[in-house]
This record gives C-alpha cells, sequence and structure tokens, in this order.
DNA sequence: TGACCAAATTGGTCTGACCGAATTGGTCAG
DNA sequence: CTGACCAATTCGGTCAGACCAATTTGGTCA
C-alpha cells in the first residue's frame, strides 16, 4: 500500500546494514569515513550519510566527531530484525519462534486488557471477528480446498481488533513492528504451509475464545491464547523445518560475501 | 557513558517531533516543506532533511516526492515511547502501567527461557544475583536506612541476566528500548518512591525465584513473575500519584503550546 | 462537469567549502 | 625507553547554491 520510493540513501544503508550484520566490521570498530564511504559507493557524502544517519538511528552504528563505530546487535533497535531476517533465503528458525513467543504474549497482554476495559460494544465486535474462526465450514466441504488465506486474514484482523480494544499502545507498536517485518520474511515459505493448517485445532481455541470473551473470564482467556499460540508457532516451524529441507541446494544464503571476521550474528553472547 | 554530541539536526527532530505529538499537524497533513522549515529554523536544508529522516524512521511521518505526511502515532517505532513519556512534567501513568506490563510479561518468556535452555553454570550465575535480594538486610537494621538504590540495581542486574541467559534477542532488543526510555522519564519520580518499597514482599518472591530457578521449574517461576511484577507495578504506579498530587502547580506539561486541533495522542482511536 | 495539460512545488542528489572537535603521530622531557 | 605533550590531519556537522525527476496544483478546454 504505502509506496515505499527507493532511494540511493536508502540502498547505501541496507548495504552497510548487511556489512555490519555479516560481520565485516568487529563490535567498537571504526567504520571507514563517510568521505570514503561516499568514494567507494559513487555517491555523494550527503547520500552517504542519510545512510549513516539511518544506521545510527538503527542503533547499529554510533557516530560521532572522529568517526562511527559499531555496536553490538543487543544494543540495536527492533527495527533491525527485518535485516536480520532478510539476511539468506530463508529466516532463521531461533529468530522465528522467538518473535512468535513474543506476539502471542503480547496478545495475550492485550487480550486481557480488552476484556478488562472492553465496551460491549467493542467485545462484541470481536466476537463477531471470532465468529468465522469457530466456522471454518466455510467451502472446505465444497469443491476446492479450504481457504487458508482468508483465514489467516480472518486470524489477523481478531488480533488487530484485540490490540485495538485494549488501548495498549505499547502492545500495538511492537505487535505491529514484529509482524511488518516478520510477514515479508515468512512470504517464501507460504508454498511449505499450505494444507498444513490444523483448522479443527483452531476452531476449538476459535469456541473457547469466544467464551472466554462474552464472559470476560480472564484466566480462560490466558489458557486459550497459551494453546493457540504454541499451536501457531509449531506449525510455522514446521513450515520452516519443512521448507529448509527441501531448499538445501542453496543450504544458506546467496547474496553474502561471508568475507569477514567473527559473525556479529551470535545472539548468545554479550550484553 | 554514551556521550551524545547534541546535533542540530537532533534538536529540529525533537521540535518536529514535539509538534506532531502534541497534535500541531493532522494525521495524513502534509508537513511544511524541507525549504520551509529550513527557512523557518534558520538552519540549512540538509540539517532539516536528516531532522525530516529521522521523522520518517520512527514512523511519525512518511516522506517522498511531493512533500511530507503525518503518520498515526500507532504506524510509528517502539522508539518514540521516549518522546511520549517526556512530554510534561510527569509520564502519562497509562503508559507507565503498559510498559511495565510489557517488561514483566516479556521477563517472564526471558525466564522460561533461560531456565529452558540455560546451562547449569548460567542458572548458578542468575541465583548469586537472586541472592541479595533474598537476604536484604543488608544494613536495614544498621544506622541509615535501607539502600533502595542497591536493591534496584540487583534487580536490574538479575533481569538483564535472565535476558542474557534466555538467549531470546528479541526480548532482548525490545525490553532494552523500553527501559531505556523509561528509565530518564522516571528519574523525576525517584524522590517520591524512595522509602515505598516493600522490602519483605520482594525478599519473599526472591526466595520464591531461587527455588524455581534451582529446579528449573517454569511454572512456578510464572507465578513469582506475576506477583513479582503486579508488586512492582503497583508500587512505581503509587508514587506515579503520589508525586502527582503533589506536582499539581503545574497540572500537565510546561513546554508545550496547544494551538494545534485534536491531539495525536488518543491512543484509542483508529488502526 | 470532467478530463487534461503545463507551471510551480517538492524531495533526492550533487558539488564544493568551512568549522570545531577528535584522532593520530611525532617530539621532547623524564 | 616511557610517557606526557603538542601540532597536523582527519572526521563529522553544517552551510550555500544548483539541477533533476516526480508529484501537485491550478487553470484550460472539451
Amino acid at each position: 500500500m504505502a509506496g515505499k520510493h527507493t532511494t540511493i540513501a536508502d540502498t547505501l544503508a541496507d548495504a552497510l546494514i548487511e556489512d555490519i550484520l555479516s560481520g565485516h566490521y568487529r563490535v567498537g570498530e571504526r567504520l571507514p569515513s563517510e568521505r570514503d564511504l561516499a568514494a567507494r559507493f559513487e555517491a555523494n557524502r550527503g547520500a552517504v550519510r542519510e545512510a549513516m544517519k539511518k544506521l545510527d538511528q538503527l542503533g547499529l552504528a554510533s557516530i560521532g566527531p572522529g568517526g562511527a563505530r559499531v555496536n553490538a546487535i543487543q544494543q540495536a533497535s527492533l527495527d533491525i530484525v527485518g535485516n536480520l531476517m532478510a539476511r539468506g533465503d530463508l529466516p532463521d528458525a531461533e529468530l522465528v519462534d522467538q518473535i512468535l513467543t513474543v506476539i502471542s504474549s503480547l496478545t495475550a497482554i492485550a487480550a486481557e486488557g480488552a476484556v478488562t476495559n472492553g465496551t460491549d460494544e467493542q467485545l462484541a465486535h470481536i466476537r463477531t471477528l471470532i465468529a468465522p474462526l469457530t466456522d471454518p465450514a466455510l467451502d472446505e466441504n465444497a469443491g476446492h480446498s479450504f481457504d487458508e488465506d482468508a483465514h489467516q486474514a480472518a486470524r489477523f484482523a481478531l488480533m488487530q481488533a484485540i490490540m485495538l480494544t485494549s488501548g495498549n499502545l505499547i502492545c500495538q507498536l511492537i505487535a505491529r513492528t514484529l509482524f511488518e517485518q516478520f510477514a515479508p520474511a515468512m512470504e517464501p515459505l507460504r508454498e511449505y504451509t499450505q494444507g498444513q493448517l490444523d483448522v479443527e485445532a483452531y476452531t476449538t481455541y476459535a469456541r473457547q475464545l469466544d467464551r472466554a470473551v462474552a464472559a470476560r473470564d480472564i484466566p480462560a482467556m490466558r489458557a486459550t491464547f497459551e494453546a493457540f499460540s504454541n499451536l501457531n508457532r509449531k506449525t510455522l516451524m514446521q513450515g520452516l523445518k519443512v521448507a529448509r529441507a527441501s531448499t538445501k541446494r542453496s543450504p544458506t544464503n546467496s547474496t553474502i560475501k561471508s568475507t569477514g571476521p567473527a559473525s556479529n550474528n551470535d545472539v548468545k553472547v554479550a550484553l
């Protein structure tokens, strides 16, 4: 929807981000000067500057008089997750799992907020969004296969409504940020997740959820969400596994030239 | 620690952010052109440009050929929370509550990850960090009052260790981002929270936590965190309330000139 | 009224320059 | 040889003025 309008500065920024993420620069190391980069990329210093500024705001580098230095990923903004996932043909499974975990937890918070603070009208609206999930018979019995896209869209709309009703801005911001970076990276998985969806389980949970919302039953809601998100996560992780198995022709990635030293991506390390 | 080095561009950005946040511009409305802003602020267009770029990356505005347009806060990055909290003398109570809720939820996730994946050494280390919390007798019985700063530092160190051990990068990023924006905004509250800390309750929870970590007991850990974070939240909210009551000389804020139309901050609205 | 076209506006990029602060490297005293 | 010290260099931050492509805008004409 929101047209991007690719900019040279953004291209440079992506290149630099990729360089940093792939470990071309050690943490704490000084990045080349703006003038050098301008010469190297055959761009104007102003453009390079804007790219650097982006790195700075992403928390990937600290720029100041004397030079720009590389930060540890742990210092970065949530907004690098997209770049992190975009590396390689397939996103990192562990990262995907973490994102799903966090999103479902936030959704649970929002759900609790929604049933706590939401008006009857708002909850009624939420229940109308649950409806299509409790009755997935859409056209499953009809000729062609069950419409998974519609099902997913319904789930998304439900989540969005919950976030909205909760009035929890923090949850909204995080969930949207994660989702926006998550969705495009998972696109290549679509072909592998088709038909993996356990409609029955979803239906069961949707009914539980509906009851919980109707009764404003927070514990029941929590429990349902837990099960629900576990199912969700499991489905996706399974798809990832399958995809990874059938794409091992290019085991890791394509566009990355790993010439650098130790990778900056060892998530388990310090600070 | 990390010296900032205030920049004109950053100053401009903050001014623009404040303008947007205070509703001087309606959502979707076009911002003044870079040339206009440059003239208005008596700065170079390059500087204005970098400021605009920051707004863009913060998700507060979408800039492109034809002009820059204001986005809804719900479209923004998590990184505006700091600006949101910095408005007025005291941060918004609802926002504070939301942040605390999210942080404790993420900590719970991380804790689960830590006891699930952490090595024995890592968990042992975590327990050494819990120790000072289970034995708060530090110098409480001595002459001067209990050292709340040390207690808080210990709690923070514990949380950080849990985040680290969990290996959950997403949790780390969000928690740090929130905390970095949260801490400075709560600074003016310090004088009102002194002495409000329920040491006994903390001690009880710390012991429960220690047992849970030792036994890798996830359910117990969840329960402890729930109680723990509720206590934490209640303490802070109480401090906020007290502070707000005793500062009502300037009920809302000081630097904000509310000349704009409807505020952009009605969190409960659309999308 | 509505499609359409040209002028004005706007963001994106570039060239070239200057300043203050940080880095660097060499010098000199201890 | 070590370490403090100082000057030249480098680097980021800012500024001025200019051009291009795409969008907006406003008026025209069917």
